[in-house]
DNA sequence: GCTCATTCGCGTACATGTACGCATGTCGTC
DNA sequence: GACGACATGCGTACATGTACGCGAATGAGC
């Protein structure tokens, strides 16, 4: 019976999610391939397709679960700083380990459901510390551009060697820039600046 | 004769690149194949193996050619603040106007000429403004991690619209706290924060 | 139980990047 | 000129994501 199929209801989104988000777990994210889960789930490849919208999809639904785990700072949220410092650096560290999600931050704005709560989270922190809606905003902005460009940054000097020709150095100078260290206080200065601005808008507020 | 080929020395890695740089200025970097280059230079796809090493590594050299013709800004130097700025918001821009230079810069450490040029540049700019060689090293790692972050961010929105279930606007929520404007303010808050820290240092250095 | 719409598994087919190896062109050395 | 080393163009073949449509399983309404 060569025309034998699987029998019906054996393939489920949650299956497959399930599968997938095994192996990036894993480390495995660069070999996930839709034929390679078809075979572990014992189904065609085609099949995948009525329960996720295409891989990509697929991967957003991974890395949403993988952020929700690790997202949340574990610092006690009295000091407002340390605790948004934290929440930038999980997604520094997420975003380096894992490039199932760096390729879903670049890709398209990320609203999946942990995406919303971190959010949500560090705006209510940031709205208690600073004067108002707008400062916390603009915040919120400048934290997570920063934190995303030092992951990407950091991210791309993974797994992989200066090329032959590099008379000065040149390429571990430019990576001596973009180091978790330097996350941590160029992330401190940027903190620093933006309360001071928000500080001198209160006053003046007050004082117009 | 089926088995024609094209005249020896047909294709070189100038024309491969030329041809390649053309489509990506043109803004058609979404289209770029090697099958189509191929094709619009009379030749067969394998060919241009002979003469670039991958597709990505084509794209790397496409780059570096955009790049040295934008990256240098206008502004007289004197004023280094916003001479870096400048030029901080110069890379911004191309990266969320050339999805190909996202793409090179998310895959490796960039260290073509012009990157190379580039980073010189601003470090001479930087060592002249700040007290010694570790405050611009760190001023060049912060500054370029933010670039890169509200570039990867911003472009990361292009062509994207948010899923039909975005019931508080979330999602425009979240666009407005990564703009051009909003890049203009962090980095102000972050060159601030950068300059108070370096003359601190340099001031402890001189009463220790 | 019958009918029909819907859901599901899958076979086929296409576009893409590119590894491998063959055959042909070019050039240095005698 | 002859010959050998190398450079070059290309045909074939494979892995990948996925569009399209067929036929089978399921469930709703009678």
């Amino acid at each position: 019976m060569p025309g034998s199929r699987v029998p019906w209801g054996t393939v489920s989104r949650e299956r497959v999610i399930q599968v997938a988000t095994k192996r990036v777990r894993a480390g495995r994210y660069e070999e996930l391939t839709i034929r390679g889960l078809a075979s572990e789930l014992g189904v065609s490849p085609m099949s995948l397709y009525r329960h996720v919208r295409s891989k990509d999809d697929l991967i957003d639904e991974v890395v949403d679960r993988l952020l929700a785990r690790c997202w949340r700072p574990r610092t006690v949220s009295d000091d407002w700083l340390a605790w948004v410092a934290e929440a930038a650096d999980r997604l520094r560290r997420f975003l380096v380990s894992q490039p199932a999600a760096l390729h879903v931050y670049l890709r398209h704005p990320v609203v999946s459901p942990a995406a919303i709560a971190r959010m949500d989270a560090i705006m209510e922190v940031l709205r208690r510390a600073l004067p108002d809606e707008d400062s916390a905003r603009r915040a919120y902005g400048a934290i997570h551009s920063y934190t995303v460009g030092c992951g990407v940054l950091e991210a791309s000097r993974a797994g992989w060697a200066p090329p032959e020709t590099d008379p000065d150095g040149l390429a571990q100078q430019l990576a001596a820039y973009t180091t978790p260290r330097q996350f941590g206080e160029g992330l401190r200065y940027l903190l620093d600046g933006l309360c001071a601005q928000a500080l001198f808008k209160a006053a003046e507020a007050r004082v117009p």
